[in-house]
DNA sequence: TTGCTCCTCACGTCACGTGAGGTGGC
DNA sequence: TTGCTCCTCACGTCACGTGAGGTGGC
């Protein structure tokens, strides 16, 4: 019940979806069940939740990936944020440091690898329909 | 029973998905029916039925359209369709075939504006996973 | 004749949508 | 107290997957 916590409606509202896909997600086990919470009782948030959700619904649209697909990556992201917080409490060994973070950036160059053969293929799409209309374009000035 | 008419799981093959598949689209009529077949009969199909289903496929997967809204967009090519046949058989005003040209147009560029918007927002994503990995990789060459 | 692919039901599944009936916080 | 949003079932829907049992062409 605190300053800024969020209601489901809001969180939804914010990441471009609804109630019911939030309540989905934490069922299956891809969203944490908001907080300690009563059974029965209203789902609060932090701020944060907005993005790791929009985070989600980007991959899942943007990059056609199935929820099952999600809990994968996701669950390599859990791993980093065990990491992270061990990162945050201070690594003095050089060499731990470096594994962390180059473990970090794998996760990320993943991503990065689906983003880009996603572009690939929507390039392919999008030269086959320029050529279509440059071709139409062709005959319009033709017959000017 | 023709040269080179193709069974079902061999268009579903080349346009990679499944027969049921499209069976089901020929059920909601978002694939036309195989030509002339008797009931329980094979179904055959030319091979250009192979490039309209992976059209619908790609403008499926790749901008995240629905089966209903592939209906709508479909029923402007169909529309094409005619157009296209009464342009073969020879169009000899000009205005006519102007409009022709001009529809056909508008359809495919219905389409790229489509293809656009999602280019966009997956390079949106690439940006934000970028900017991610770029921090990392500084994190990294500091430690050295 | 033997495989292989095909056929039609029809039930299952994934990712939610959509009420039904009820409780809880500004 | 009145709205509004929230809650939990639970059934519906979209786009197929997956057998069950049977028929048809190289």
């Amino acid at each position: 019940v605190s300053e800024n916590e969020l209601r489901i409606g809001e969180v939804a509202r914010r990441a471009g979806t609804t109630p019911r896909t939030i309540r989905y997600y934490e069922e299956i086990g891809l969203l944490p069940p908001a907080d300690g919470r009563a059974s029965g009782a209203h789902r609060t948030y932090a701020e944060s939740a907005v993005e790791q959700l929009t985070g989600l619904l980007q991959l899942k649209d943007l990059l056609g990936l199935s929820l099952e697909e999600l809990k994968d990556l996701q669950a390599a992201e859990a791993a980093r944020a065990v990491r992270r917080r061990e990162w945050d409490e201070g690594v003095d060994d050089p060499v731990r440091r470096r594994e962390i973070l180059q473990a970090s950036l794998g996760d990320i160059e993943r991503k990065l690898d689906l983003v880009r053969r996603r572009q690939e293929s929507i390039g392919q799409l999008e030269d086959d329909l320029s050529r279509q209309a440059r071709r139409i374009k062709k005959l319009l000035a033709d017959a000017d």
